[in-house]
DNA sequence: GATGAATGAGCGTTCATTCAT
DNA sequence: CATGAATGAACGCTCATTCAT
């Protein structure tokens, strides 16, 4: 039955945006843009609903958003939708992986030539809050948590904040083995832990209108403390 | 807008179960309960719905659990659910209301006889994990995020994660007080990056099936050392 | 998945019409039709679903008539037809058990008490010869091909024609068990060769406005010359 | 209504495959095939998509094809099908004369040099069988009911049913005239008869799985009787 | 002639909520 | 106080058809 459905569903679907490498690294393959014809269409067609699903989810959040809302605010009709996507999930999702996709971009520069832990976690925050300030609420939208979304089936697709706190886990064993993290810690744990508490502290301080310096200080500190 | 809300109900409306005091204080005030007539009747309907809207809550995540699924599983007319809570948010809330009512009697009881931060943190992470490991799912439940869940209106109401947020402050800043936490930590802040941190690495640790007593004691240290 | 959805689904649905045994069977079991409360509704709302949709499937077929025209046609809201049939299909089905129902009842009285193969055939034919008359087109809707109906998943349904050639080939059984039918007679492909035979033999009829009577005693004639 | 639709269609429509002259006549003039040029191409297209045609409607019945499909499972541009059909509905009328037409071939060679009832009838259902089990389900699925497919309008198209019911009317007429059929038999509503039956008989003997030469053999006899 | 992305009216269905009983 | 049948706006999604390239 899947299998029907799979065959029956319209081909299309590249997967979620080929993830850009330029940005920190300079050459970058450049993957063939067609300038004309049907192809061009389609991407323009997706770009365009990327953007529009983008605005919406910020600012309405998921469940308040419906893909015709989508279609109309990207221009193209309702049908277009879902030719480039399977569902309004895979929309989302979409929308999730390119969001991180930036993040890396950003996060990456900042950490072009850190060298300290200290650096290292001012410089990730800073680039996330520089992102968040370019891009009020995406991350916040991105981080939605995807058990509750979905209906019960794909719970096996990897989420946002699970990419983002390996990530960090990564980054803090590469530090450990430096000798930057203290041994005892759970460099995976840890990666886990500074994501959850950059989330929910991320809303706290948007909420309250914290000051961005102040508390990308405060919570560096924090972090660190943590860490060495 | 929950002005208007309450006056469009008629029924007396218990509403959001009596808060204990806040944060991490034990002792909620004994409502009086009637051991005959109607008013029992009442109270029977609304504990079995209650019980029903957490294990289907639970089991099931907010969206995929109607009101009428509430109903039949707590044996009760689907009509009844309305005399009881104001709508499906307001059902939601109050399971996420009692279940923060029981957490905190449960942390309390941990607190009782604690000196150090250490020990603190330590007992509060055990209250949790314990509380966990007797409701599974229940705090995940709980701390679904309201802005996922709203279409758009009732951002207002107070989420348990905020709730919690704010107790795990007030500790802090007691604690802060007697000299135990250093005088440069924003104690509301940390408090927020705490709640946070627990919820993503609980998360983590039960996907993963981490041993909870090291998992509790890895989150201990590093919050301790952030903290100190 | 099956499983979750059918406990999502409302409970309603008894089932295809209980066959009502009256007409020739002169004890009829008379279940209990509540006279009031919401049972009574509940049943009022279903009878005029029922006519409705045969109605409107009579009138424009399966295809052409969609469930909101079934329901505004019944003067009855949207939902209220999901809360008597699970789908569009599980209507159609009920409305061909209906039909098959009272043509089983029509041709039982006018087989009471015919001795001969040629009275009975003659008889069963102006049996549903009768019933179109007075049921212009639900035959024909009622035969619909389900293979065409459904989409792939349901074709283990018994449907009417299937149910109908059954009959004819048990009593064409029962006739030749009396001699009355030539004994190198398959009865049960007889059976469906016979139905088939009414079916295309009637749209034919029906479309070129033949004359009814005559039209019954030649298709009686050749049916009686095939079986003696 | 059948002209207004030609009317919008500006391509050269070879629209519905040349008729054989009808009913049992074999022979069907030679349509010149041209070798090459665009004419070819065009025709090469149209017999792809008509072979997919016959593919998806026979496995996957009408509703459940797209023209899509049929375009993917050719090999051709979605766009190309409707420069060959005015629409879905003409497909599958051109897919049931295509069916038609190579049915009567056979017939018309099974009938080559019979001269009794007995045989014409045997060998006109050996054709038929014959047919079936080298296109297993072409027949059913060319049969379908017409008036299943519409949705309320185009009644008007003749279907392959009626083709087939009015050839075996003329078929019998003939018989009738050289004294081989009783003279007090309608042909034409005979005709109608023996098609509903096969119909019905065939679906009956292929889903039970019975054997083909013994199951020609009894409706053989039963048609004969009937007729004599 | 061929293409395939785009279209959008319309589909079948759901579910939070109401209200007559 | 409790009931559960009824509601209907709104949902996510499909697909026969068009048309710019």
């Amino acid at each position: 039955m899947m299998m029907e459905k799979a065959e029956r569903t319209e081909a299309g679907q590249t997967g979620h945006v080929a993830r850009s490498d330029d940005g920190a690294n300079p050459i970058a393959p450049q993957p063939d843009i067609p300038e004309t014809g049907p192809a061009k269409r389609r991407l323009e067609s997706r770009r365009k609903l990327m953007e529009a699903a983008r605005r919406l989810f910020v600012e309405r959040g998921y469940h308040a958003t419906r893909p015709q809302d989508i279609s109309r605010e990207a221009g193209v009709g309702h049908g277009t939708f879902y030719l480039h996507f399977d569902d309004k999930l895979d929309c989302f999702l979409a929308f999730g992986d390119e969001a991180a996709s930036e993040l890396d971009v950003i996060i990456a520069a900042h950490l072009v030539s850190v060298q300290t832990l200290d650096d290292a976690v001012l410089e990730m925050l800073r680039g996330i809050f520089e992102y968040s300030r370019k891009n009020p609420g995406v991350l916040a939208a991105a981080l939605t948590d995807i058990s509750v979304l979905s209906t019960g089936e794909e719970v096996d697709r990897v989420v946002p904040a699970d990419r983002w706190s390996l990530g960090w886990g990564r980054f803090l064993a590469e530090m450990q083995a430096k000798g930057h993290v203290a041994p005892d810690v759970d460099t995976t744990l840890a990666g886990y832990l500074i994501v959850g508490a950059i989330r929910q502290g991320g809303a706290y301080a948007s909420l309250n209108g914290l000051d961005r310096d102040s508390t990308i200080e405060a919570m560096a500190k924090l972090f660190v403390r943590a860490l060495k």
